[in-house]
DNA sequence: CAGTATACTTACTAACTAGTAAGTATGTCA
DNA sequence: TGACATACTTACTAGTTAGTAAGTATACTG
């Protein structure tokens, strides 16, 4: 009795190539086959689990939404201070990048927006949205502590964050693997008090 | 005796419609059968101009390189005080968004840099080398002169800076039109001397 | 043991992809 | 006038794409 069908594991081992090809190539730039392939199954074995890539799509960024929402609500995460939550959500940025090989999921989706089936555009500005307003709060939150240290909204400053950081780990890909880090360390003393 | 071949105009209605292509959809969502239709002639055509798609794509980014050079060393721009400049290259991103339906060269091509011919990778990463080069430089002057304030390495903050331009044209096609403004401002606001 | 669901494979299709070879219309120039 | 270059078209190929229909092996279930 699972929650979800997982018997012999082959649905999850799509979603993690598939999830890895679609940022490293983008949305466009994998094929049925290649997860096939590199699964050592045949494409129809895809379409079983997938009939569609747009379910495979919108399978994968309902997975992101459910893990960013579960991320926030762990207790170790709400017990940490302003700056160790900043971290830890730019952590996630550099897990993403896997030593500049990668980007993040938006970035992957975005540059072919034009062409994505409407289910994914909406789940990728769903995802978009929840980033936007979890780091929103937290930089309100913690500018009012005395944490942080910024002019402006903090809608704004959370979009030009996560801009940032959408940004540098497509930088990191253009022979400069440390322009995430680069990055960070300059937002980070952007948001720093004064004194 | 032309400097490059232009008689009917085709060559560059090929690249001036391939670059919105590009930009709108990615690398891998557009074909030469999209442009030949769209323009009135066979993909055969496009063929003649550019025998493959890789030696379009360099054109483009070519092309791109030896504008910005251009607006770099115009007469016009370099007359400007620190804050003009910035505004200008704040000002080449609000024109590459077309009201939220585009992004720039860069954010459309890195989403599928896996597998991008080597010599458009090439150029990419020279095309964003030459925008670090320049607007570090420009944000170190700017500092000096008691134009901008920001905390550590010129390089760094630049980094920043496109990053989040690069980031914010791409979120603004999620919904959210007037992201990339919010980021700009944002930028402004963060760069302004303290009294 | 029969029936049914799961997780595939085999074998296929229609559409699209970049790219090519050969032919043609038009203009330029000696 | 005739040779040549430019700018195409016609007609094609080989490979890849997402997607489908029908069949099969295995396990569970009443």
């Amino acid at each position: 009795m699972h929650a979800t069908k997982a018997a012999t594991g082959t649905r999850l081992k799509i979603m993690e190539l598939a999830q890895d090809l679609l940022r490293e190539r983008g949305y466009n730039g994998f094929s049925y086959g290649h997860i096939a392939e590199a699964l050592g199954v045949k494409n129809a074995a895809i379409h079983y689990h997938f009939p569609s890539k747009e379910d495979l799509g919108v399978a994968l960024l309902a997975r992101e939404r459910r893990r960013l929402q579960k991320w926030i609500e762990r207790k170790q995460i709400r017990e940490l201070d302003s700056w160790g939550r900043l971290n830890w959500f730019f952590s996630i940025y550099q897990h993403y990048s896997e030593g500049g090989t990668r980007v993040c999921f938006l970035g992957a989706l975005e540059s072919s927006f034009g062409d994505l089936p409407a289910s994914i555009q909406q789940e990728s500005a769903a995802l978009n949205r929840e980033m936007l307003d979890w780091l929103g709060a937290e930089l309100d939150a913690g500018r009012q502590a005395g944490a942080f240290h910024f002019a402006g909204e903090p809608a704004s400053k959370a979009a030009l964050v996560i801009g940032a950081l959408q940004g540098a780990i497509q930088m990191s890909r253009l022979g400069r693997p440390q322009q995430l880090d680069t990055v960070i360390a300059q937002l980070k003393a952007d948001l720093q008090p004064l004194n």
